[in-house]
DNA sequence: ACATACGGAGGCGTTACGTCA
DNA sequence: GCTGACGTAACGCCTCCGTAT
């Protein structure tokens, strides 16, 4: 089974193969594919194909179902916000020390249980990054509507917890709705552009934040995933790869036994047995009295002749067409019998 | 046209938290 | 109630790329 994306040319998208173009933020088209027969750098595709040199080795995948594939309209680039640098390294004590602009609420008031952490650096100082465009949403989430349930209880006891030493990092499952949500927007696009990223935070009344973050989570839980498949399917190659090369040892084996106790292949008459190079069929050759040589196949010969034959002759070590292989027979007919004479 | 700096975005490894058996 | 395993939200760092200078 194997999970390839691929932004770009919706048109072409299992060209996996071939060398992923160079796309430009303009043709953001969206294709995934779900399958197994092809051959997929998958990451090199999710970033416009950025990484695809470094990176396109690990992603080879090789299997031989037929891919699926859904392509989505594609969807506009928004331009890049330049912003001041926003690392703050205790985002829970900026909390108490930087306030949301646009915010009415003052620093560390009516705090959320999900905007402790680092979200509020995002917001707060982080007023840089572009997510903070939104920041000023109204950070009650979905969960908290629900009213009653555990989920709440454990958000509202987070949130005392962190007004009591605001030391602690927060985290908040988000509610099944709002996963299911990001599912269903994740499987339309694994990766979003700041509009759209906008749009779902404020949707599903999280921020920005940490809608990105649950796509990185989620691109990761699928790599994770494919590598897993990637990984038994290898195995199960390996495996078979394995049997197989048990089976033609013990094969030239046999073969090298029946070489040294029986070289009849030496004896025989050059006449007595020939093969097609190219089909592999074995044929005796008779020479009639009236001295014409006929080639003729014969099912009854042994396997193990036929392979000893095939082994001396190593037949595979040419590539003849059929039409020349049949000629050499031919030849090799017509030398025998010119030797006879 | 080219070089450099800067910022945004995603990947990745890790940490911390929530849930469940 | 405690504990360990597991899932996952969040973090920090890195690299790459586009853009401005």
């Amino acid at each position: 089974m194997e999970l390839a994306l691929s932004l770009g040319d919706a048109s072409k998208p299992f060209k996996f193969l071939d060398k992923t173009p160079k796309l430009s933020s303009k043709d953001l088209g969206f294709c995934m594919g779900l399958g197994s027969g092809f051959t997929a750098p998958a990451r090199s595709h999710d970033k416009l194909g950025s990484h695809e040199n470094n990176r396109q080795e690990d992603e080879r995948r090789v299997s031989s179902d037929p891919p699926l594939q859904l392509v989505l309209l594609p969807f506009s680039p928004v331009p890049r916000r330049h912003q001041p640098p926003s690392k703050i390294r205790f985002p829970w004590l900026t909390d108490n020390l930087v306030s949301e602009p646009g915010s009415t609420e003052g620093p560390g008031r009516g705090f959320d249980v999900n905007r402790s952490s680092m979200d509020d650096a995002d917001e707060g100082a982080a007023l840089s990054s572009p997510n903070s465009a939104a920041s000023s949403f109204q950070v009650d989430f979905g969960i908290r509507s629900g009213g009653g349930n555990k989920r709440d209880l454990e958000a509202s006891r987070a949130t005392s917890d962190d007004e009591d030493n605001g030391l602690t990092r927060k985290k908040l499952r988000l509610s099944k709705e709002q996963s299911a949500f990001l599912e269903e927007s994740f499987k339309e696009h694994n990766t979003l552009n700041p509009k759209q990223k906008l749009a779902l935070a404020k949707q599903l009344n999280l921020r920005p934040r940490q809608v990105e973050v649950w796509f990185q989570n989620r691109r990761a839980r699928t790599k994770l995933k494919q590598t897993e498949v990637d990984c038994e399917y290898l195995k199960r190659c390996c495996e078979t790869l394995t049997k197989e090369n048990r089976r033609l040892q013990k094969e030239l084996q046999e073969l090298r036994a029946l070489k040294t106790s029986q070289p009849f292949y030496k004896q025989l008459p050059a006449t007595t047995l020939t093969m097609c190079p190219s089909c592999e069929r074995v044929a005796t050759t008779t020479t009639s009295s009236s001295g014409t040589t006929t080639a003729t196949t014969n099912p009854s010969i042994s396997t193990t002749a036929s392979k000893t034959l095939s082994l001396s002759a190593k037949p595979r070590l040419f590539p003849l067409s059929h039409g020349q292989a049949h000629k050499l027979l031919h030849y090799s007919q017509r030398l025998v019998k010119i030797k006879k004479k």
